[in-house]
DNA sequence: GTGAAAGCGCTAACAC
DNA sequence: GTGTTAGCGCTTTCAC
């Protein structure tokens, strides 16, 4: 392994010379310069990242905390933040808190062993005091798809969830529906509250009022939409559209709708949430409230390197937009009888 | 941030001294080390990864380099790999190479910077120079679903692709069909020749010979199976049946066949690779050939680490096996006229 | 313009 | 048992 001290020895100077002289910095005569850069060439020279990161007390690492990776939202959310930070040349360390008993060591550890420079949090659960305590100890640290109630300070990469869902029923609504059921994620989730907000607003803009058992609780999993249709299904009269609170949730109910005769959107409407990948090969292709998944984790990642370096901050809170997808599980027409 | 250095005047002893004490070495009296150890707790104190990396020349950390993470393949691939460094307390640092230009030089960043102590890679593509450069040099190194034939030292994590292709179209001859298609990926791809020859052998062995027209090249995406079907659905006498060589590229088949005014089973039958988790929940469910992907990850991770301690490996090659999944989309009779 | 020296925080060999 | 010392590889004053 080449090291700088090698470099010296070779082109016959100090290590500081050569240091100076790899990381383009002024006082080095360029025959000099010319020379260490050739011999760092031909001998393959990297700098070793411990002992940078332990003089320059900087790591060129992001840390990004996710639930999972597995499933379509935090995998293209990753893929996002990495995309942003491969342009800004930062490492990014993945870590994957599901399953995790103390999801809090990590944050810990990751900054507390100075591993990254930052760290971009997604992950929807309730732990807004640690949250608000690593922003208090001066770690740089960006929020994902959360409102951290508590601090104005912490910078937040939001979407517009109430409005989002605000349009996907209002789309319902426009189609013709009027009895229209909400398969919801988990209530301790905040996007599932500001989702329902935007179902529950919707309906009464149209006079209409929903009822407690239109509303189920999912779990942003197939297998919570199922379970959720299940028991929409057996309302009478029946529900004639769904509003979903994720497209993996609508699937699971597309599925349980079929299981039980009947059909999409003919006899129910579907309208989801995120407009993952497949939504628009799924049959029938989805009508889905698209987020800026990928988006989201670029501005995440710029803010937290803004932060990082620094910068000032202006508005701690980006809100992203969302934008309804039309497509063919929602109808064209009216769909009841 | 506490330092070991602030302990040891905090406990009224040497650095040395809290360094064994931390560490759970043996040379420290009880009394003492019982002091260091509350200090430590009370100050919050967690060790410098830089500084303990330069020490000791080893980061915790791997490298897992994979094309793209959106996806449902390479998701899961890493979700498995992730998981199992986080068992063995190692940190995981993502690199996807996709649409970036040279990414020979993030292999080599990552480990000639001594960023990770190994990597796994799981790229797919031809650059068997590079990877085994980079294993004569030194540097642990385990390779994902693909054989690299230049060297039988590398260790590699690679899937049954042939017989994966046998069973698959086996089944389709089993239900009867006979003119059976294939929308293969590209062929530089390793895993794709493998599942061609599964795909001839299974025809040969049933005295079927294939026209070179029943075999499509895609690109594992589903507008690449789109694009195949389209093809494929105007060869006369039409196709009974399409192995397609992964389920991404099943579903843009099956809409292509559906826009084409056909129905799956019914007129055409399909099984894809892969078993993706919305597999299942695909309409017509998707008969597959499933690959055990995280296991893959968890299994890389595993011999990394092997390696990374200075292991014996007996094996270079762990060969996992896959395992067809029937379900709806191969139909259960014959299909054809 | 260049080199010597100190320091980043930690570990490890060797005295005491 | 404990402290002293050196060193991991790099950056950065500060003399020269």
């Amino acid at each position: 392994m080449t090291t700088i001290k090698v470099i010296a020895q070779e082109a016959g100077v100090s290590k500081a010379t050569v240091s100076l002289a790899l990381n383009d910095k002024p006082g080095v005569a360029p025959h000099i310069r010319q020379r260490i850069l050739e011999i760092a060439k031909r001998l393959n020279y990297q700098p070793n990242a411990s002992a940078r990161g332990l003089a320059l007390q900087k790591t060129q690492t992001l840390g990004v905390i996710v639930p999972d990776i597995s499933g379509p939202f935090y995998a293209e959310l990753v893929r996002g933040v990495g995309e942003e930070s491969r342009a800004h040349d930062y490492y990014l360390t993945l870590c994957t808190t599901i399953g995790r008993p103390s999801r809090e060591r990590m944050y810990f550890q990751l900054l507390g062993e100075q591993r990254v420079d930052g760290i971009i949090v997604v992950s929807p659960r309730n732990d807004e005091a640690l949250i608000c305590q690593i922003h208090a100890e001066g770690f740089p640290l960006v929020v994902v798809d959360r409102d951290i109630q508590a601090s104005d300070k912490i910078v937040e990469v939001i979407v517009d969830n109430f409005h989002g869902a605000l349009a996907g029923v209002e789309h319902l609504i426009g189609l013709g529906h009027r009895r229209i059921g909400f398969i919801n994620g988990p209530p301790e989730i905040q996007a599932t509250q500001d989702r329902l907000r935007g179902y529950q607003l919707a309906l009464r803009e149209h006079r209409i009022t929903p009822e407690d058992r239109w509303i189920c609780v999912g779990d942003f999993r197939k297998e919570g939409g199922y379970r959720c249709m299940q028991e929409l299904l057996s309302i009478k009269p029946p529900l004639e559209a769904i509003f979903t609170a994720n497209d993996l949730m609508a699937i699971g109910a597309i599925k349980a709708i079929r299981e039980a005769g009947k059909r999409v959107p003919d006899d129910i409407a579907i309208v989801g949430f995120d407009d993952i990948p497949l939504a628009a090969h799924f049959d029938p292709s989805l009508t889905t409230v698209r987020q800026p998944v990928a988006r989201m984790g670029a501005v995440a990642c710029r803010l937290l390197l803004q932060e990082i370096n620094g910068e000032e901050i202006l508005e701690c809170k980006a809100i992203l937009q969302t934008e309804l997808i039309v497509r063919a599980s929602s109808g064209t027409q009216e769909g009841g009888d």
